[in-house]
DNA sequence: CCTATTGCTACTATATTTGTAGCAAATACT
DNA sequence: AGTATTTGCTACAAATATAGTAGCAATAGG
């Protein structure tokens, strides 16, 4: 139950899903993060990153191989959701 | 992502997780999410509640129907996490 | 009745997150 | 080389969330 642990912080599923897309620096991931302040993101990179899920390289904060995998894992949550969401609207 | 925002609060996947084994009263999920303060519990309960993933019966707090399809998707979570410990363990 | 259990609420203390500003290092431009 | 821009982050205060403890009102059981 650590991952529900770690998973359960502000933005860090927020932030493995939007480093799917492609490896993204600081700044970007910011944006892509909209309300994420620079205190938490960076503290929540440290995080993920201790625990090697991400990882740094010259194109900026991306996902490890077992960061990927939990990527595929998430995914379907995402896909899930908009259904829910449409429900929910009732 | 609203579904990422819920659920990346202190035990929202924790109490899913627990509820799956059946119903469960308040001192009960308590006593399994074993850090939990009542106050935290109950905002959490109201909230998915709200969302009708969990609903009250005699019984007890349980999942609903879309409760439980949202365990189905974290459930390959916790068996990926072991994999997942034990690498790092290393 | 009397007692025990249950679902909470009240309250304070601590931890987490935000929001804003800005600095130091790296990069790009002239 | 010199200047401007971008980037990664840190500092700090204010707001919010969570923990921890105590206990009360309602229900259930004997």
């Amino acid at each position: 139950m650590a991952l529900f642990d770690l998973l359960g912080r502000s933005w860090a599923m927020g932030i493995i899903w939007n480093l799917n897309e492609g490896p993204h620096n600081f700044r970007e991931l910011q944006a892509k993060c909209e309300t994420v302040s620079p205190t938490t993101l960076n503290t929540r990179l440290k995080e993920l990153k201790a625990v090697h899920l991400i990882d740094r390289s010259i194109t900026g904060y991306k996902l490890t191989e077992a960061g990927y995998e939990l990527f595929t894992l998430l995914k379907p949550l995402g896909a899930w959701s908009q259904k829910w969401a449409r429900k929910l609207s009732d």
